[in-house]
DNA sequence: TCGCCGGCGTAACGTTTGATACGTTTTCTG
DNA sequence: CAGAAAACGTATCAAACGTTACGCCGGCGA
């Protein structure tokens, strides 16, 4: 059983005509990239013509030139994907287990922090401080929660802040009173919700600004949205992690912070004021 | 001076038109497998139209598609070539106050784990496992998030999981039922809320079995919790990061489930089922 | 030596692709 | 509020692409 194309090739590189074995090991020479290039250009590259790039990937079991392509893209993205597949389980044994989720969840917020700019984060804080501007939280079945920290922390900073609670129909009620002048952040990742989805879609309509915090696969929200921040989730386990997610909402609540430091300051007396009550 | 194509984007997203953004947006997404498609198909993922894209292209400076292509292949190849060059921290300095901020967090997650033993989260996974129990997540004021989102994912993965909603007094309804067979789950940083307090002080008089995740400094519910898991949650800001807890709990839904696997299995697909009518 | 067969490239076909011109809509600006 | 400029999508075209049919070439067996 081999695990990547690449094995399959050298595998059955024996019992393959002599230029398609050329053909098969120029691939092998500089892969996965030669085969990601047109045919024409394989076949140059290998010293072959086209169809014998077309024989050998069809020897390999493909249909077709596309679906080798795909199948080869598929590879790379996984690889890419997972950046410490292959620097290896540094740690793994001694932990028993707990490690790799960890390694992979902080390699996670670092990767989306490294994507993400400040600048992008940035522009979201200043839209998030404007004190003219009503904001608007809601998620999906998971990031619901996300959406509540930050609702519970915005809150506190600044006036306007409000969860969108309760079921979708409910939500109808709220978009009434939504106009150009309102936010709404979104936390979608997959599966992604329809009801989401209608939500933004609606709200779109009617000229709010939509900000979007997704996966890196994008949330179809993404296609209403003014801002789109894409957090890395994927961990070795059967469910995405929204760890990169939440640092992302911090982020956001800090910078919020910082640039209305009077309000926070202010509020926050007021509220502790209240409480002691 | 922008090492990758990536960063060059990132840094001019600003000024750059709404839809041109949003697609930039999609291929840092998912960077670079997008760009490696055809034109068509990474409008269509991003949700705008090919000649946006192409736009694009000619704005970062590029002839024509190939040409883009072939830079992103380029950079692709080295990456591959060397791994361990990954773009990495470069950009640590740059951002100004946004990576003190993140460092903080990661520093706070790698201490929180090298505290908290792998044998502690082993017991709480082990009780929250066990399917005679029933168990109950509730949390402050800003860690209750962290208790729903805990929730949802117990509840995907085994009956018998709730999130305990609404104000103090509705609590007292819910006390009635539990008894020594439930366990429940708190949440509580600073400032700590009274209202845990005496919830959890009335749950333990009831025999309840009462897991606390706090912060360093330890709530006072410690006192009657039979575990105790601190995270470290100081950052240079005016508040408490909770990121730390946020990561304990997925912690402990990715052991229960990796304890339940047959029962998470069966449900999800149980669910999924109910989901798609 | 002749005939057969797999290996291989040439050439032509139909499709898909990137690119461009144009009209509509939106957004600045005076 | 009018006018201009920019942004954006639709429609269209030519070039490049993958694919297939066909015929040549060399090796093996009869």
């Amino acid at each position: 059983m081999a695990s990547s194309i690449a094995e399959t090739i050298t595998d059955r590189l024996t019992d393959m005509p002599a230029r398609e074995r050329r053909a098969a090991q120029a691939l092998i020479a500089n892969y996965p990239m030669l085969g990601l290039k047109t045919v024409a250009e394989f076949a140059q590259r290998a010293g072959v013509s086209s169809p014998t790039i077309l024989r050998l990937v069809a020897r390999l079991g493909y249909q077709n030139y596309a679906e080798f392509q795909s199948a080869l893209n598929d590879e790379l993205a996984a690889r890419l994907q997972s950046p410490l597949s292959r620097t290896g389980r540094a740690r793994s044994n001694r932990d028993g287990g707990v490690a790799p989720l960890l390694s992979a969840m902080l390699e996670n917020i670092s990767e989306t922090f490294r994507v993400v700019s400040a600048k992008q984060l940035g522009e979201i804080v200043a839209l998030l401080s404007d004190p003219r501007r009503r904001i608007h939280l809601v998620g999906g079945r998971f990031t619901d929660p996300i959406a509540r920290y930050t609702t519970a922390h915005l809150a506190i900073i600044r006036p306007g802040v409000a969860h969108l609670d309760g079921q979708e129909n409910q939500w109808r009620d709220r978009l009434i009173d939504m106009g150009r002048r309102d936010v709404l952040v979104v936390f979608d990742i997959r599966r992604y919700q329809d009801s989401l989805l209608h939500l933004a879609e609606k709200a779109n309509a009617r000229g709010v600004t939509i900000v979007l915090v997704t996966d890196q696969w994008l949330s179809p929200i993404a296609r209403f949205a003014s801002y789109v921040i894409a957090g890395r989730t994927s961990v070795p386990s059967a469910w995405d992690s929204s760890a990169a997610l939440f640092i992302l909402a911090e982020h956001l609540i800090a910078g919020v912070t910082e640039r209305l430091p009077e309000q926070s300051a202010a509020r926050i007396r007021e509220m502790d004021a209240l409480r002691r009550e």
